[in-house]
DNA sequence: CTGCCTCTGTGGTCTAACCACACTGTAATC
DNA sequence: GATTACAGTGTGGTTAGACCACAGAGGCAG
């Protein structure tokens, strides 16, 4: 076994055993590389490690930002992980699509009203009636979205959506100046949003998964998402 | 912006333009260090997380499996994410299995009949029967339940199925032996997964699915599966 | 032809040093 | 006394250089 992968172990084992809790601090770098009898490289190549799945975020000087500390940010960490899968062709963005509207449209049939979720998606969606550009709009949306899924209840599926999202969100970004008219397509997805959570305000969790899959699949479509990009 | 996330951004360019395959060959660490004038701690520290992300496997030594080569093995990197959130109590063992309910019914609805992964999971089956000691028993079931998601045709959804299996995998094969009769689950499980299989070769999706969920929530919760486990 | 042995290139690990950063305490100043 | 300037301390970030174990390739004796 690798030396890193001991350190990651006994991190690992500080979690399962509640001796290290969401938002504790992780012994220094150095510390910890005497006190497991390794080099502090591995010991940094473990802290990498739990960085890019999420676990922590190392800051650096001093002060209430310094050191490393546990986080919870799964859905980041799953996003990158998948963006770089697509890169290898082996994940194909249809599949994405797909995945996402199955979650999506289960999180809307769940999502149980009066959750202060809801709340902030309403207020997500005017704000976005208020937005002037294209990037606070999507920026926006994808808040609207991860609420409505949260709504739901289910961590697994709100952070799992979210990575989903964030996998392809460059590659369809970069689609949206495809769009023939932006304004249309902007109203009609706000047209889109206001009636997924009405039906999911009136207790209709069959007809807001309807709309809410419609959405989604419209709106890649209409962007052209789904097919491969072609090797230059 | 850091070194190491320069690496990550010049590999990630490489795989996207192609000029980086599946199966293909990174630079060794010392040439990659000297072609992007960085250290070679920093390209391995953008190697570490690669590694983490199930997209390239590291082989010292010459030869096949030598050298840093790429790959695509999305679940188990997944996996592992889910199962470090898992340990923060950030993301409950009941939110697991539901997602894993969600997404495996989708797949047993979607099967389609006929593709050699079908196949591949009557024949694990019959191995299953012939299944001597308990672990046996437990790797042949997951490669079934992987293979069965894989006749749905969507890679993504069957990743995240796989993954959300490995992150309770130990936690859940500790409990086994909770099991009042062993013997009796094992021959409930089997006949459940000829069930299962059957529905799908009948093309009644519906039933596979109500059967798949009943399968997997029943085990759980015969293990005593679904809360989180006590602090010490 | 066979077997051994050196050579070469791979990732894995370690040490020791330096840097930038952000706060902390102290001391000089107004 | 309050304020400002500055050295001190501890954090992660980065680098250079060295050594190790490993596995194949090729040469060399037998």
């Amino acid at each position: 076994m690798r030396t890193h992968e001991l350190v990651l172990q006994w991190i690992e084992k500080q979690l399962s055993d509640g001796d290290l809790a969401l938002g504790g601090r992780l012994p220094g770098e150095r510390a910890m590389a005497e006190q497991l009898q390794v080099s502090r490289t591995s010991v940094r190549e473990a802290v990498r490690i739990l960085e890019a799945m999420g676990v922590v975020r190392a800051g650096v000087g001093s002060g209430k930002d310094a050191g490393t500390v546990v986080i919870a940010e799964p859905g980041s960490a799953l996003g990158s992980t998948l963006r770089l899968h697509v890169a290898t062709r082996h994940l194909p963005v249809a599949d994405i699509v797909e995945t996402r509207v199955l979650l999506e449209s289960w999180a809307a049939e769940r999502a149980r009203v009066g959750v202060p979720e809801l709340e902030e998606a309403a207020a997500l969606l005017d704000q976005m009636d208020a937005a002037l550009d294209i990037d606070t709009f999507l920026a926006l949306d994808a808040r609207f979205h991860v609420a409505l899924a949260q709504a739901a209840g289910n961590s697994v599926v709100s952070a799992m959506m979210a990575s989903l999202r964030g996998a392809i969100e460059n590659y369809a970004g970069e689609l949206t100046g495809n769009l023939p008219d932006w304004e249309a397509t902007c109203a009609r997805l706000r047209a889109e949003h206001r009636a997924i959570l009405t039906a999911v305000n009136n207790n209709d969790g069959g007809k807001a998964a309807e709309l809410v899959a419609a959405h989604i699949q419209g709106f890649y479509k209409e962007a052209g998402v789904g097919s491969q990009p072609p090797l230059p």
